[in-house]
RNA sequence: GGGGCGGUAGCUCAAUUGGGAGAGCACUAGCUUUGCAAGCUAGGGGUUGCCGGUUCGAUCCCGGUCCGCUCCA
């Protein structure tokens, strides 16, 4: 590999391939694909944010023996990170200086018990210096300088190792901060040497030596190059954990490729470097805004700053299988997008939707180095712009609240509780208010914020906490005194089989101690305690399936299984006394109700094929999200961007009874993880840590076919899966299979519930008879149909029925609605006429001193009954008018009364005299003094509420 | 898991002590205009998400439920 020509420095992608190509290619390493940028196998991880977070196993010795990765022993890559919301979170920092990226890339040699110090430090230094041509003159090393308090020696081996390439002034001691690597509070550590880069011209390098301004914050003083020597390891002892040499030493070295192309390509800025520029040109392209100056505080500057940085991190989370949403790591990318909208729209003048634009171009620079990129682009493409849309509408929502927040105010504060609810309701970031009240010259009352803030935290932890069913979950305290008195974990070998087993008592948990004996006699009926046995037949909840219940008997005693859970290998049966006593020692029959597992273990495998279905039938992203298992029914979550279309729903339910009718057979076999995963079309819950061995179920294929050649392409068309549950020998016995429904549970994720067996068969048999009883309801008349209607839709309400029925009789009732509609609607028109009909004819009779009060058969339409007294006062504008209609078959008397202006002058208020006349037939009204309704519950007083009208506006007009 | 907000015409949204469901755009028809993102008039279009309760009367109040947004854990 020829030095580059000096006037042409590298490309970014080139520095990648070079840095790669001379650890493979050069000192014989193993090229390791990036992992994903989500872990998909540590919980504590938001996201990758480090090279070294993929081979964790193999520093903490806890690397599968037979795995490809134990074998490893040297590897090198570009690493995908993400800092933003974990523990490293540069967030906020993004944009508003030259350097920091929520996304880069980590450039790593890694040592797995193979080379150490001395090879490491003379390849960085060989790669830099021989290979980039980077002017030794403007490198620095650090080393461990030593920590008396830790007990730890300075690390002369690296001084002396760096003194074969650099003076001694230009080898510089570092503190534990700098320069001791810890993972965590116990685990492999050692010191680290860091290399550094003075980038600073010659004249002020003249002026201030660069040693001086060596980890001190200077914008153009950089580290670019960390190799940490892991030689330790700590162990927890009593007070501080104590340092063992490790037997296998290791190299762990990171350098950031966007630091690094800044050096090599002579540049003040990563931002100046080509992994940016062609997405400025394009940002842009999409916003219209001026081009890129690189200043470090223009508003416009930082935005494509931030943009860029933002548009690719969201490009590879989402590629990485992380789309934005609304908690954990999604509700941090949902931000991240936010904040990336804000500077577009505010500081480039973006019109709509521009985010979205900008990953073609990162796919197209960055797809060869990451070919998942190139996957499916339109996806990703289409998420961000989904989000912007969404975001687009909420912020026009919070706007508005804004305004209407910022007028209600005359002083120059916008309120704590507006800015919280802002935030609450709106999503609108603090700063964000802060930046539209700083636009009219007003401020927030942040303190006051804060403490709304903190009040709404408080709530939702209370309410997390919410809940006593935990109260016989065993913690660490109550494992650990198992352990102290000798009890094993629990053998529940015979769970699979469920047969009787006879067992041994080994503890009795009362919720708080565990105690000897368990009595009926002298506990209440409601108590509830766990057993834990020395083995058992009993399933704990696990994997969505539920946990069995049975009973623990022997002579003279029985206990009642209501639930069965397992702690760190403690299967408790947790339930009541029913009879006699039990006592640690005893000799015990246990038994599995099998009325409730064997629709348990139908559901298990129909859930299986479920899964199977919906992946053949959408997508292969159509990733299980969860699971519940249970007697009565199952419910599957999965990764769906929209809701099924009946049609997908047919066919899922469909293919799960095709399995079912095939009746396959069930196998299930513990094999070694590694095998296990490479079988074709194989199903792992996405996230998930697998056993190793671990349980295969597969139904058809015989799992020893399945490794004897796991390529075949033939498994993809079988239910493959790693799974602990409990299930049917063979498909034939789940009998029958129903969808019941489908439905969101959140932004991306779809929820089926569905039945088997003879839950299943019934459903359908109600589905066929609703359906018939809506098809029948088209010979009714209008006058029948609306009862027949309200009740088929009353037992659809309630009703088991598969979706697809329920979605066709839903049709035939919105039909046969419709007609319900004219119909209702003609026979209103027709007493609507009618009512005007008798008005005019009241109006005949002329008013008697300005009021009109009158009889209007009318029924209890109201509409029909306004619609008389406008006709009558059409004749008599300046009449008082009281109308009222009984309604005999509905009990009911319905008034309303009209006033005009001048009568309301001399005391007739409308309101007034509605109640007036109501109380006369049993009930109350009000209203405008202009216009007012009323009614009573007896319409055989309707005359005396009439007179009583009569009576009271004689009275008041005189 | 807990909290906040929303769901009204095809679309965007109004509607205050609970008292006759509206506007703009779109749609249909007629008129007008040489042409125009036109104008005028009339009209159609609503289970106020769904279920229940309180009430003489509920878009409005209460309970439940579904859907969407949002914050927190």
């Amino acid at each position: 590999m020829p030095p580059p020509e000096p006037s042409m420095p590298p490309t970014a992608a080139q520095v990648r391939q070079q840095f790669i190509d001379f650890f493979v290619e050069r000192h014989a390493h193993t090229f390791v694909p990036s992992s994903p940028v989500v872990p998909h196998d540590d919980p504590t991880l938001l996201f990758t944010n480090a090279g070294m977070n993929q081979f964790k196993p193999i520093f903490l010795g806890q690397a599968d023996p037979k795995s490809a990765q134990a074998k490893l022993t040297r590897a090198a890559n570009s690493q995908k990170c993400i800092r933003a919301g974990g523990k490293h979170n540069d967030l906020d920092d993004v944009g508003k200086d030259l350097y920091h990226h929520t996304f880069f890339e980590m450039l790593g040699n890694w040592s797995f018990g193979d080379y150490f110090k001395k090879e490491a430090i003379d390849w960085a230094w060989e790669l830099l210096t021989k290979v980039w041509g980077v002017d030794p003159d403007r490198l620095y090393a650090t080393y461990f300088q030593g920590d008396k308090r830790l007990g730890l020696d300075p690390d002369r081996e690296a001084w002396d190792l760096w003194r074969a390439h650099l003076p001694e002034r230009r080898i510089l001691p570092g503190d534990a901060k700098d320069n001791f690597w810890e993972m965590g509070d116990t685990g492999p550590c050692g010191p680290c040497s860091e290399i550094h880069y003075d980038g600073r011209s010659d004249a002020e390098r003249a002026q201030t030596p660069g040693d001086t301004l060596v980890n001190a914050g200077h914008p153009d003083v950089i580290e670019i190059w960390n190799l940490v020597f892991i030689q330790f390891n700590r162990v927890a002892q009593s007070g501080e954990g104590a340092l063992r040499p490790l037997p296998a030493k290791h190299v762990d070295t990171g350098m950031g490729l966007e630091r690094l192309v800044r050096v090599l390509q002579g540049k003040q800025s990563n931002y100046d470097t080509d992994l940016f520029t062609t997405l400025f040109d394009r940002i842009r392209k999409v916003t219209g805004a001026p081009a890129y100056t690189g200043a470090l505080e223009d508003p416009r500057d930082i935005a494509y700053r931030v943009v860029a940085d933002h548009a690719r991190t969201l490009t590879f989370a989402i590629t990485d299988g992380a789309p934005p949403s609304n908690e954990g790591r999604g509700y941090v990318l949902r931000r991240i997008l936010r904040r990336a909208v804000r500077h577009g729209r505010q500081h480039l003048g973006a019109p709509g939707a521009f985010l979205c634009d900008i990953v073609p171009t990162i796919v197209e620079t960055m797809g060869d180095a990451f070919p998942e990129l190139r996957a499916d682009p339109q996806r990703v493409i289409d998420i961000i712009r989904e989000e912007e849309d969404s975001f687009g509408r909420t912020l026009s929502a919070g706007m508005q609240h804004f305004d209407d927040a910022a007028q209600r105010t005359d002083a120059k504060t916008v309120g704590a509780e507006d800015a919280f609810k802002l935030h609450d309701t709106y999503g609108f970031p603090i700063d964000l208010t802060q930046i539209m009240a700083a636009e009219r010259g007003m401020t927030v009352d942040v303190a006051g914020f804060e403490r709304l803030m903190e009040e709404a935290r408080e709530r939702s932890r209370a309410g997390g906490r919410a809940g006593g069913a935990d109260a016989l979950a065993l913690g660490t305290d109550q494992v650990a005194s198992l352990k102290a008195l000798g009890v094993k974990p629990t053998n529940d070998s015979e769970k699979f089989t469920a047969k009787p087993v006879r067992a041994r008592v080994k503890a009795i948990w009362n919720g708080t101690d565990f105690d000897e004996d368990l009595r009926a006699s002298s506990v209440g009926v409601n108590d509830r305690f766990g057993l834990i046995l020395d083995k058992t037949n009993h399933y704990a909840e696990m994997g969505g399936q539920v946990g069995d219940t049975g009973s623990i008997t022997k002579s003279g005693a029985a206990f009642i299984i209501e639930d069965t859970r397992v702690f760190a290998g403690y299967v408790l049966h947790t339930g009541r006394i029913k009879s006699g006593a039990l006592r640690v020692g005893d000799d015990v029959v246990i038994e599995v109700d099998h009325d409730r597992r064997a629709p348990i273990m139908a559901n298990h495998t129909a859930t299986h094929l479920l899964n199977h279905a919906l992946r053949a039938v959408l997508h292969e992203s159509a990733d299980q999200k969860g699971s519940l298992v249970a007697p009565d029914r199952v419910r599957f979550d999965f990764a769906c961007a929209k809701a099924l279309t009946p049609e997908q729903i047919t066919q899922a339910e469909q293919r799960v009874r095709d399995d079912i009718a095939r009746d396959l057979p069930v196998h299930a076999e513990i094999v070694p993880l590694e095998q296990a995963r490479a079988i074709k079309g194989l199903r792992a819950v996405f996230g998930e840590a697998y056993p190793d061995p671990v349980r295969v179920v597969s139904i058809g294929p015989a799992v020893p076919d399945l490794l004897a050649n796991p390529d075949n392409d033939a498994w993809l068309d079988r239910s493959i899966e790693f799974c602990g549950g409990t299930h049917l020998a063979r498909t034939g016995e789940a009998v029958a299979f129903a969808i019941l429904s489908e439905e969101a549970v959140a932004k991306g994720v779809r929820r089926v519930t569905a039945i088997t067996g003879a839950d299943a068969e019934r459903a359908v048999e109600t589905g066929h008879r609703l359906l018939e009883r809506a098809k029948a309801a088209a010979l009714r008349t209008d006058e029948e149909l609306h009862g027949v209607v309200q009740d088929i839709n009353a037992a659809l309400e309630t009703e088991t029925i598969p979706s697809t029925f329920r979605r066709h009789v839903q049709s035939a009732l919105a039909e046969l609605q419709e007609r319900v509609k004219s119909a209702q609607k003609q026979a209103a028109a027709a007493g609507r006429d009618d009512a005007v009909a008798a008005a005019r004819a009241l109006a005949e009779q002329g008013g008697e001193g300005g009021v009109i009060v009158g009889l209007i058969p009318a029924g209890s339409d109201r509409q029909a009954l306004l619609s008389a007294m406008d006709a009558v006062r059409a004749k008599h504008k300046d009449s008082a008018v009281l109308l009222a209609s009984p309604d005999h078959d509905a009990g009911k008397v319905t008034i309303v009364a009209g006033v005009p202006e001048a009568l309301i002058k001399k005391g007739l208020k409308a309101g007034d005299w509605v109640r007036e006349a109501s109380q006369a037939c049993g009930g109350k009204g009000g209203g405008r003094p202009d216009s007012a309704q009323g009614g009573g519950s007896q319409p055989e007083n309707t005359q005396a509420a009439l007179d009583a009208a009569r009576v009271y506006a004689a009275k008041i007009i005189g």
